[in-house]
DNA sequence: CCCTGATTCGC
DNA sequence: GCGAATCAGG
């Protein structure tokens, strides 16, 4: 199988609807699982938890100088000088070090010895300097140790959490409830998914008409037909 | 064990 | 460019 461009939206849509590499090879067909991921790398469509993810590289040597003969993987360099040319959207790690705030174009080599150079404003008040070890291991420091800039708030992950209009008034995930039907209607990850929303079949998570889809009376082997749930993409028929 | 995504590397 | 093999965390 090659890479269409149908067959490569698709993958984009699932992809970044959530669905994992796995469903994504299922639904496409004729890929594996590695494929898909692998296409997915390629189109730079990354970004997405996983789980051997949130670790750093911190330059990994080859761990057996004797008995190597197996294959020589990597060679991660001793230093980092990325950032330019990789990660087109990544967000800096956040962990280890924060760059230092950016300082005024008149950065003394030390605070103390600046007094006389002070902020008009803000007196300088040569205080009692009470360094102590907190709980952490931190410096606690007196008030004129302080450093000037308040400290960068630390990156995050930025969650929309968009109200869309699209879907005011349709029943989102968060509407659903015991007595309301919870048909998907659309596709997770598209803008107008909600949930069907109407009073639900006693003692069935769906209304009346979406239990006659969701519940078929099971037919004899080979006279089966799988005219799917549609979680993404559209009707494939193995 | 199963699942997941990431990465490498021969093709 | 492709994807199997491999790695590694959950």
């Amino acid at each position: 199988m090659s890479w269409t461009d149908e067959r490569i939206e698709k993958l984009r849509k699932m992809w970044e609807g959530g669905a994992t590499a796995s469903q994504i090879a299922d639904e496409l067909g004729g890929v594996s699982r590695n494929a898909v991921i692998g296409k997915a790398h390629r189109l730079s469509l990354k970004a997405r938890p996983s789980p051997v993810k949130p670790n750093e590289k911190p330059a990994r040597p080859a761990p057996a100088p004797v008995a190597a003969a197996k294959r020589p993987r990597d060679e991660a360099p001793p230093f980092e000088t990325e950032s330019a040319a990789a990660a087109p959207a990544a967000p800096a790690p956040i962990a280890a070090e924060r760059p230092a705030p950016i300082a005024s174009p008149s950065p003394a080599p030390s605070a103390a010895a600046t007094t006389e150079n002070a902020d008009p404003e803000v007196a300088p008040k040569p205080q009692t300097r009470i360094v102590s070890v907190g709980p952490g291991g931190f410096l606690r420091q007196g008030p004129s140790d302080q450093q000037q800039p308040i400290p960068p708030a630390p990156p995050r992950r930025l969650i929309p959490a968009k109200p869309s209009a699209e879907i005011a008034d349709k029943t989102s995930l968060l509407d659903l409830n015991d007595r309301i039907c919870r048909w998907p209607m659309g596709h997770p990850g598209e803008p107008d998914f909600h949930f069907c929303g109407d009073k639900v079949n006693p003692g069935f998570p769906y209304c009346v008409e979406h239990c006659g889809r969701a519940y078929q009376a099971q037919l004899p082997r080979g006279a089966r037909r799988p005219p799917p749930p549609m979680p993404f993409g559209g009707p494939r028929v193995r």
